[in-house]
DNA sequence: GTCATATACTTGTTTAAACAAATGTTGTTA
DNA sequence: TAACAACATTTGTTTAAACAAGTATATGAC
């Protein structure tokens, strides 16, 4: 569906804008088919890419300026974040016995098993995508997403 | 800057994966440009874009159901965000002499003076965009984003 | 060693999202 | 013309974002 029929506006300034409009509402949709994938374990998108962050460093502890650091969101409060992954138990934290500043923070073993549940259903919506544009598509929007950030 | 580097991640899953998360990046970044345009007015995207609905009737007024009929999210608490423009003098709201059920709601002369200011800072934007791809390319990315949606 | 500075998080407070329940109004139907 | 469903918006409550201020620890200059 063209993005006038989806959002019933007619006409728009220029191309650009509509591309502009059409970006914002695109990722708008694909946040809330992520949300309602993570919806059920009881996590968000944020507490999902944090956990795999966690896991990425697994078996050694990572802390969370080193968190934030890879994290696209600059602006995210870490502490309470992990306060409630570790209420959910998915993560252990403990703090560092070299620099008694630092905190450490691992994947508790229910924390990989979430993963290991979450990873196919979100394969599997990518795969959806997969049937509506072809890989030189993707590359293509990539490359276009990549210069309109310039 | 490519993706990979904008995010300091080497390697995607696929195409597509990379495709999605430059989309939320990039959407991401967006949103901020735009926020940083409206933060010194008070106000935010949301509120910008109920003004200009209820602007777009005028002189006719526009009510709650409408307006939320026409935004791109529909979860949209109108009662208080109408609160919050009528606060700041933007807006002026009555009830329906026709169907008391109903909420009128009319922008006012500081709310046009306010879209007047801020509609050449967004153009302003826009045309930072327009050096940087093409007007083919516009509608090519509006066109893929379309399909990614279908 | 002591003091200033930088680091690494944590806490507090305010503001806004999200979702369900409630209120008042209108249309419909037996 | 009650009774009931549908409608349009509001209110309440819980949960999460956002941003500034505070705490504890470490580092480095003198």
């Amino acid at each position: 569906m063209k993005i006038e029929e989806a959002i019933k506006q007619k006409r728009f300034q220029d191309s650009w804008h509509k591309a502009m409009v059409n970006l914002l509402f695109t990722s708008n949709i694909w946040k809330n088919v992520e949300a309602e994938i993570f919806s059920p374990f009881g996590i968000n998108a944020q507490q999902y890419n944090v956990l795999r962050i966690i896991k990425g460093k697994h078996p050694k502890p990572i802390c969370p300026g080193e968190i934030k650091e890879v994290m696209l969101d600059k602006g995210v409060d870490l502490t309470r974040l992990v306060d409630k992954l570790l209420k959910m138990g998915l993560v252990k934290r403990k703090i560092s016995a070299e620099n008694r500043r630092k905190v450490e923070i691992n994947i508790s073993r229910e924390g990989e098993n979430l993963l290991n549940e979450i990873a196919p259903l979100l394969f599997n919506q990518t795969s959806q995508i997969k049937s509506r544009i072809s890989e030189e598509e993707a590359e293509l929007l990539s490359t276009l997403l990549d210069k309109l950030r310039a």
